[in-house]
DNA sequence: AGTGCGGCCTGTCCGC
DNA sequence: TGCGGACAGGCCGCAC
């Protein structure tokens, strides 16, 4: 389950590999994603630089020199750095050939993931267009949460997990930046104060800082690049641990609870 | 306008 | 041992 980290492990781990290098093929073995792959795929990127690997949010954007090859991993993407030869194998649906020599291949079983061309700016595209700042925007703040929040009587963590109020705060980040910042993930939104808040945007930044550190966190079927899973799952101080002690006041006994049909998981000690 | 829910998928795990 | 069913989850689109 690509979360922020994850993407940002691969966009750094596949960027060297193919950065200024030439598309020479891609092919495309299954079509049926979230949106269906266009079927001229390789007309559109044969021949083209690829000039950069950036990301916007979970999105990782592939900039051509015509336009943005724009890949979303959705719940079950991987991409792997391989030869062209290396024989493909289920639900490896894409492969992205540069310089006849490397090969960027997509692996996604669940088919959430999204492949699609645009050629614009690809801010502008209408999947793009309306998320949230990054949240190492200064504009991720206390001051815009506070504000935000006023309007929303839901519970905090869907109000932190909304891409259109802050990117790349997933199910799992969500449950453990909370309880960094001693936030009930049930608390209404309204209902947290400005320095919790302040708590919560440094909690964020400082958990996703540190899964990218990690190489991200690796539950059941992501992989990186190279492979190995990443590490960070041992860093995780409430996700799936229900029922073990809580390692931040060692009182509480950590629970889980459907919140807006995602399974939470929070101290019920030193989150209020 | 915010919120809830259905739908898209398949691998994994549980219980019978 | 085998198999059906529940579950997980990002995110869009629709209904309320």
């Amino acid at each position: 389950m690509p979360e922020l980290p994850e993407v940002e492990t691969t966009r750094r781990g596949v960027a060297p590999h193919v950065t200024g290098a030439r598309l020479s093929a891609a092919i495309v073995r299954e079509h049926r994603m979230r949106q269906p792959i266009p079927t001229d795929l390789d007309a559109l990127l044969r021949g083209q630089i690829l000039r950069e690997v950036k990301r916007r949010a979970k999105y990782l954007l592939f900039d051509f020199e015509r336009g943005t090859l724009i890949v979303h991993l959705g719940m079950s993407g991987s991409l792997r750095v391989l030869a062209p030869t290396a024989p493909p194998q289920r639900h490896d649906h894409v492969d992205l050939v540069f310089d006849d020599a490397v090969c960027l291949r997509l692996r996604d079983p669940r088919r959430f993931g999204l492949v699609s061309w645009w050629t614009g700016d690809p801010l502008t595209h209408p999947l793009l267009a309306a998320l949230g700042p990054e949240p190492w925007d200064p504009r991720f703040n206390a001051d815009y949460l506070s504000a935000l929040a006023q309007s929303r009587p839901g519970a905090v963590k869907n109000f932190v997990m909304d891409g259109h109020v802050v990117v790349g705060v997933g199910n799992i980040y969500a449950s453990e930046s909370l309880h960094r910042a001693g936030i009930h993930p049930t608390r209404p939104a309204r209902r947290v104060s400005h320095a919790r808040y302040a708590l919560l945007v440094a909690a964020v930044r400082e958990v996703l800082e540190t899964a990218i550190g990690f190489g991200g966190t690796t539950l059941r079927d992501f992989t990186r690049d190279d492979g190995k899973p990443g590490y960070f799952r041992n860093e995780l101080r409430v996700y799936a641990r229900a029922g073990q002690r809580c390692v931040t006041c060692g009182k509480g006994e950590i629970r889980q609870k459907v919140i807006g049909q995602r399974m939470s998981y929070f101290c019920p000690v030193c989150q209020r």
